[in-house]
RNA sequence: GGGUGAUUAGCUCAGCGGUAGAGCAUCUCGUUUACACCGAGAGGGCCGGGGGUUCGAACCCCUCAUCACCCA
């Protein structure tokens, strides 16, 4: 006998223990079956979960339940990323604690301690990925600083470098000046910040007293301004182009040049250009050969290339001086408060610097190419589709990547410098050793770059690394492609364009055929979750309180394409609600001795309420895993709640109890095992969304089953069970019995009371369904007897129109005459209304001439049978006058 | 400044040419032996504004407004 209620806390860890102890996540290589891949993002080593991750491995998790239920060989590659610069600076602050630095370590000994916390603390991530019900094949858990993927890294570098799509060059970066590295653009994160304008005067050499002013939002960059730019076509400027400023505090003498990037409209039209600190300034200096200075040391401080008083100075305490310097010289002309953008490192939090530096680059725009053309031809679709345009906008714009890092933690550059600088790209040491000894016909000492390789370099990889390539496994051959890729909007360009280019690139084919972009995770009010707002939910927590499947539902109940999902703990709780149901209507098909009947064929049913819920059930799990198949979560989940609830518990379950209590011993036979077989497919269609409660259900309903839940085939009747006939004789039982139901509860006709049904006008077929679900109708309805008359109503009483008969109960001494009335001529009125619309419809000729036949049809159909309801009611309504 | 999306019941959202829907919340009733984490019933909407296309528009097109996000 099941519990009086469900504790998800008991049950969850125990079958998760069971189904990963049993190997139920294995793919299985062997098989004939059809591979179903999903390659998890890899979240970082350091990471543990929020509702971001929740979402995105329920649903997943969802698809492979689904697929290998299907009898897929489902495969769900998991893993995690190293994270380098994250990783390291959780290594840091434990260094820190000891009052240590990693210089003090030495890099060796310094990777060896983040491998030790790797070993203590990188796990937190997959064990609670184990908590929200995820089902990977964890045996195939990979790592990116594995020794295998580790070797693809430097076969992708060497590979790369040798067809020149990897180079070294100088080039302004994005450099964090606090944690000494270089990052890419996507991790610089742009913050409006209200700043000035300061508008400061140039003298113009050889022209007294004249002045050009140029505005600036950072002035202390103009101790490397090596030129000022004006629009060519902008008169005021025209007669100096050509002409040289004497820059002030530094003295260099700078021309002025005629470049397009100059915006007449924009301040004074006349802009500074710091080749060496800005990447607009950078193309205009390239553009007419300009010399780049560079005036910050690695930490953004004013280096030598300054004047000496301000050397060494912090960046914003030299900006402070060279205003006051300005000043002072009466070249300040004036300061406007001004909102401009100012780029923060994501990690560390500091104004990220533009700097000229010596990084290793991917030819990003040629691997690109490959990777657009697969998206627009629809070899990868992106589902929502209008994702495409913002993978197209980046990909076409894309710019040279840069992927080299001054960190220790990561893949080190797989390049070694001869002793004149000649670079020697190759796989090993060795290698490189007999390459620099063939090009100097001598042994020498080679040092190797210090730099490490950009995480998403190595994360790019991830759909072909993790299946062993470069080696020619017969998991690659299998998995690869991949069919589908499910994760956020946030890192297409981070790093689902990188997987495309380096899959087509190095496989020669798409690294997945599908790639499903779902929503973020909001709280209730829509705003983004942030530890600074205070207002994040754990997703551990809500597990805790409401249980895994309460969890996993809601998400996917709220997961509706292109929308973000704004969370609130009051669905988390509705959905325990639901399972909790299940739990209830499981218990009472037990105590009804509902079990399983070996051989039992559903195709054999005679009874119409058992053909009918077996119809119903077909249904429903069309509309699953259509759901399903188009990724539309949401409407899967809503389509299995709805008929869970409404559809068996509600009515499917009422029915059954005047059966289950009656004497024809057949009927209760046939209706109890169609109830439990009707409860098996729930549990089958519900068991992705909610793992747990159906495999405990399963395990406690079944006797002797041969393997579990997890493991078991998703039904598929399609259309062999439906039963149009059963489903419209039903159908009306549920219309009569809601019909008296809400006129009941109208005329406040106490719960108790039992009445008495006439059905006047009732046809044949009507009366027929009347006399055979008289035990159901007299239950729900709460009536004492029903019976088919021809005469006419009795005085005193209710009358209410179901399709062609009307349901007469009489109520005298409960009826409230004028309420009554009242109630009528308002269904009245509204029946007019519709017939009104109807008809207005129906007399305009071009309607009836150019509409759809069959939509013209319906409307006279509909038209008929308001005419005849209205008809009766008017007559309740007379007869109500009478008396 | 460019782009994308949103605007439908009090709230959160489905619906995306042919009779306006769900969940939650609200109100009324209920000790019917599965379930009060429940049951029955009810109320609640110029589908953001304005134009247009169409026999017909919440849905398609244009425009405006407001909000959100992404990229400069």
């Amino acid at each position: 006998m099941l519990d009086k209620t469900y504790s998800p806390k008991d049950v969850e860890p125990r079958h998760y223990g069971q189904w990963e102890g049993e190997g139920a996540f294995a793919a299985n290589t062997a098989s004939n079956a059809k591979p179903y891949t999903i390659m998890m993002p890899p979240p970082n080593v350091t990471g543990s979960l929020h509702m971001g991750h929740a979402l995105t491995f329920t649903l997943q998790d969802v698809l492979i339940r689904y697929h290998r239920m299907k009898g897929m060989d489902a495969l769900w590659q998991p893993g995690t990323d190293h994270a380098g610069i994250a990783t390291q600076m959780v290594v840091e602050r434990q260094l820190e604690g000891e009052g240590k630095n990693r210089h003090d370590l030495g890099r060796d000994d310094f990777i060896k301690r983040v491998w030790e916390w790797k070993a203590e603390s990188g796990g937190t991530i997959t064990r609670q990925l184990r908590r929200l019900g995820a089902s990977p094949d964890w045996a195939k858990e990979r790592f990116t600083m594995d020794e295998g993927l580790s070797a693809a890294v430097r076969k992708v570098f060497v590979d790369l470098y040798k067809k020149n799509l990897i180079y070294r060059d100088k080039r302004l970066v994005n450099w964090d000046p606090k944690l000494h590295t270089a990052i890419s653009d996507l991790e610089v994160e742009s913050r409006e910040i209200k700043g000035n304008m300061w508008h400061f005067r140039y003298p113009i050499e050889g022209m007294a007293g004249r002045y050009i002013v140029v505005a600036t939002t950072r002035p202390e960059t103009m101790l490397g301004d090596t030129a000022v730019a004006v629009h060519p076509d902008d008169d005021r400027y025209k007669d100096i182009v050509g002409k040289n400023v004497i820059l002030p505090i530094v003295g260099r003498k700078i021309p002025i040049v005629a470049d397009e990037y100059s915006d007449p409209e924009k301040g004074t039209g006349a802009v500074k250009i710091t080749p060496a600190h800005d990447f607009n300034d950078f193309e205009v200096g390239k553009r007419h050969g300009l010399p780049m200075i560079n005036i910050f040391d690695l930490n953004a401080h004013i280096n030598e290339n300054a004047p000496e008083e301000y050397q060494g100075l912090d960046r914003f305490e030299a900006r402070k001086r060279i205003v006051a310097k300005f000043e002072e010289l009466e070249l300040l002309d004036k300061i406007e408060p001004h909102t401009l953008m100012v780029p923060y490192g994501d990690r560390s939090g500091v104004v990220i610097e533009p700097w000229l530096t010596d990084q290793w680059f991917v030819d990003a725009a040629t691997l690109a190419k490959p990777a657009i053309e697969a998206v627009e031809s629809g070899k990868t679709k992106f589902v929502p589709k209008n994702w495409e345009n913002t993978y197209f906008d980046w990909m076409r714009n894309i710019q040279p990547w840069c992927i080299s890092r001054q960190i220790w933690w990561g893949h080190q550059v797989p390049a070694w410098y001869g002793p004149d600088g000649k670079v020697f790209v190759e796989m090993t040491e060795e290698a490189a050793q007999e390459a620099a000894a063939k090009h100097y016909g001598m042994a020498v000492t080679l040092t190797r770059d210090n730099d490490v390789l950009d995480t998403w370099f190595s994360s790019a990889l991830w759909p072909f690394s993790t299946l062993g390539w470069p080696n020619e496994t017969p998991e690659l051959k299998r998995y690869y492609p991949t069919d589908v890729l499910v994760t956020g909007f946030d890192i297409i360009f981070f790093w689902v364009a990188r997987m495309m280019m380096m899959g087509l690139h190095f496989m020669g084919d798409v690294p997945f055929h599908t790639i499903y972009i779902h929503a973020l995770v909001r709280d209730e009010k829509g705003q983004k979750m942030s530890k600074s707002k205070g207002n994040i939910i754990d997703p551990l927590d809500l597990i805790e309180k409401f249980g895994c499947d309460a969890l996993r539902f809601t998400l996917c109940a709220l997961a509706a394409q292109g929308r973000d999902i704004k969370l609130a703990e009051s669905r988390v709780e509705g959905y325990r609600n639901f399972a909790t149901k299940l739990w209830n209507a499981s218990r009472f098909t037990e105590m009804n001795e509902c079990k399983l009947v070996p051989g039992f064929d559903p195709w054999r049913v005679e009874l119409t309420l058992n053909k009918w819920i077996l119809a119903k059930t077909a249904e429903a799990g069309d509309k699953v895993a259509q759901a399903l198949d188009a990724y539309r979560f949401n409407d899967a989940a809503n389509a299995a709640y709805a008929f869970v609830w409404n559809g068996f518990c509600d009515w499917f379950l009422e029915f059954a109890k005047p059966v289950f209590n009656g004497t024809d011993d057949k009927a209760k036979a046939e209706t109890r095992a169609t109830t439990a077989w009707v409860l098996d497919q729930i549990l089958h269609l519900l068991h992705p969304f909610m793992p747990f409660v159906t495999e405990e259900l399963w395990e406690k309903l079944g006797e002797n089953r041969a393997g579990r839940l997890i493991g078991a085939r998703w039904p598929s009747h399609e259309s062999a069970l439906a039963a149009p006939e059963a489903e419209a004789e039903m159908d009306w039982v549920v219309r009569l019995i809601s019909s008296i139901r809400s006129v009941r509860s109208e005329m406040n006709v106490p719960p108790a009371a039992k009445l008495s049904l006439l059905l006047k006008g009732a046809s044949a077929a009507t009366k027929q369904r009347l006399e055979t679900h008289l035990p159901l109708i007299l239950t729900l309805a709460r009536l004492d007897s029903a019976e088919a008359i021809d005469a006419d109503a009795p005085k005193g009483s209710v009358q209410v129109v179901v399709d062609e008969a009307t349901a007469i109960l009489p109520l005298a001494g409960h009826i409230d005459v004028a309420k009554e009335t009242a109630r009528l001529q308002k269904e009245i009125a509204k029946l007019a209304d519709d017939i009104g619309k109807t008809e207005k419809k129906l007399s305009n000729p071009a309607f009836v001439e150019k509409a759809d036949p069959d939509v013209v049809a319906e409307a006279r159909e509909r038209m008929n049978e308001l005419a005849v309801a209205k008809g009766k009611l008017s007559e309740a309504l007379e007869r109500l006058k009478e008396m």
